[in-house]
DNA sequence: TAGATTGTTAATCGATTAACAATC
DNA sequence: TAGATTGTTAATCGATTAACAATC
């Protein structure tokens, strides 16, 4: 599969659909049309079909996908359909919180893929909690982390001014993708993907429709 | 201004810009061409002369952009050369930690210009707490707090299951933007702007590229 | 003035939408 | 079969990049 080639915009559609397969109630007949998933994600009807067609022949003709199908395809191409490690750089209070909500999602339920398994600060203080279950290490021990847990996705919640820093361990030990929250722009070398949740940010692209 | 037609692309832009210009220290002699800003945003000189010629002629032949003036241009565009008042609506772990986050910075310069004036909960155990100064009201109360402090700009960070509810509360009170960390697709009318700071679906799109 | 860089037009690229033959 | 909906091609739309005259 040449992943260059898939659009971003595709790939953050096809996160959509599948979220959205897992709240509808699925029965083994239940089939679902491009017109419904559309209309339930947003987009047009052809938008669906063509992001789909990308990646396969997914539906039958005159009737539509057949809902359980999809979800499992849409999961294997997301690769989330099976657990997906996640490593959290910065117990700050969002850390913290991201740390929780994505244990207890995963603790709730088995459709959840992402699973905390390394936590890191500095601060002694917070070296060697335990937050639902996960010990927090020191972030000196990063590398030997990701490498004896195999961690390849991280989320980096540590101050503007060490993201860079902490990027960059986490890449030397086989992370390939971040979702940093810091204000700031990670460099990485090219087989790394960056995603940014910047709030600030956020908040003055919304400003500007106010 | 006909705003319709400003690309959101555009919009997220600008703001960017207008980060790496706080960030750089500008004596009023600074110049920045649209190389330099081009280099540090990660988009070509091209773009970057296009996206600001969209809302004028701020630029010298030959010279540049003067850095403060762009500065301030951009600030004024995007809505933020005033305090922008903002409403967290929800204060869950997340919640909080936004709240926390915008007041310290918000508390820390005069340049940031977000500033948290209301919070909102339906715990008992929270209502009445005060973060960073601001004390927490009953959701109840959100129509009367939203309208006598004119906030446009709301925050939700509830349960997916109570975000279409506070949405549609704030909407009514007049809020015209929201950012909405809840994983569920929010119907707003047409003058209302939504953004989306949703956890698991950027996990969901990082996965695909591991 | 000579050199540099803008603002803008034209060319390119890519993504979305429309349309329809294939087919369940 | 008749009706419906897919997969895919062609048409449209919009955004990015290249190029250059204007001009500081």
């Amino acid at each position: 599969m040449a992943k260059r080639r898939v659009p971003e915009v595709v790939v953050r559609r096809l996160a959509v659909y599948l979220r959205i397969l897992r709240e509808v109630d699925l029965s083994d007949s239940r089939f679902v049309s491009s017109a419904e998933l559309g209309e339930w994600a947003g987009v047009t009807p052809a938008q669906v079909r063509k992001d789909l067609a990308m990646f396969g022949e997914f539906g039958k003709q005159g009737v539509g996908y057949q809902g359980l199908n999809l979800r499992n395809e849409l999961a294997r191409i997301l690769h989330t359909d099976e657990i997906v490690d996640v490593a959290i750089i910065g117990m700050g209070e969002l850390g913290a919180a991201l740390a929780r909500y994505i244990q207890r999602r995963h603790a709730a339920s088995r459709e959840y893929p992402f699973r905390v398994v390394a936590l890191f600060d500095v601060d002694p203080a917070k070296v060697g909690v335990t937050v639902e279950g996960v010990g927090v290490d020191h972030l000196d021990a990063l590398a030997d982390r990701v490498r004896e847990r195999k961690v390849r996705l991280a989320v980096v919640s540590v101050p503007a001014a060490e993201a860079q820093l902490v990027t960059d361990r986490a890449v030397a030990a086989g992370v390939r993708a971040i979702l940093d929250f810091a204000p700031v722009k990670l460099r990485v070398p090219p087989h790394v993907r960056v995603h940014y949740a910047d709030v600030s940010l956020e908040l003055h692209q919304l400003a500007f429709y106010l």
